[in-house]
DNA sequence: GCTGATACCTCATGTTAAAAGGTATATACA
DNA sequence: TGTATATACCTTTTAACATGAGGTATCAGC
């Protein structure tokens, strides 16, 4: 789904992380294992992923590593790590104040169909 | 309270259209109005909100009028605007979907506490 | 041989929130 | 009188960000 791209900004970083808290998985999975779990909501592209992991990687709440995938390619995986669970956690916390807060300013308005 | 800056980018203009569609105010009084309706959670600055009200009429989603306050002094109104109304109506759709979204991935983590 | 999917990457663009700065008035307090 | 604070408007600079477009390469299916 195609979303006003400021709303996609500020949970990108933390999705991936929620995504890799599950398992080690290479960019282009992460992005389908996104959309999967979005419910074909959250279709991120490739130059808003690798980006965004290479910043986590300098942050060191990731890090990669060349493996061999289950079709006998190397690919490369994104882990984890100590320091990224710590970021997830306060993330998550964060995002449900944050959705809390939006929430209620939002609510019980009287938008009339008509105009 | 602080979110993290980037959690903050998207929902700014929906939640300015959304204290306009209650009535009428001016920027000041819709910066307290938004930290108020959020249970103090939601605490824009003048320098995003000022730029943020210019950029919405820009848009015409809302437009801007000088009238004399209560204390008597000349303060500039903004008001949301017919166009403002489906936006606003339109965003409080999407802001629905995407934090559904961003929910279901984040949502059944274990984060074990000592790692 | 060609297309499409997979898979990695970078760069340019436009948007954005935030912080810091500027101006001005009014109130309260010493 | 002087000062601090709150109100109220504004702009500029900065850094971060998602996107789209571009690039390269491999492999499967037709």
């Amino acid at each position: 789904m195609k979303f006003q791209p400021e709303l996609m900004k500020g949970a990108t970083k933390n999705v991936i992380l929620a995504v890799l808290a599950r398992e080690d998985q290479h960019g282009y999975q992460i992005i389908r294992e996104i959309r999967t779990r979005s419910g074909e909501l959250l279709e991120y592209g490739e130059g808003s992923v690798y980006p965004a992991l290479h910043a986590l990687e300098a942050s060191k709440f990731v890090k990669s590593y060349w493996a061999v995938a289950e079709n006998g390619r190397e690919r490369k995986y994104y882990a984890i790590t100590v320091k990224g669970k710590r970021q997830l956690k306060n993330a998550i916390k964060e995002w449900k104040l944050y959705s809390e807060a939006v929430n209620s300013v939002m609510k019980g308005l009287r938008l009339s169909a008509g105009e």
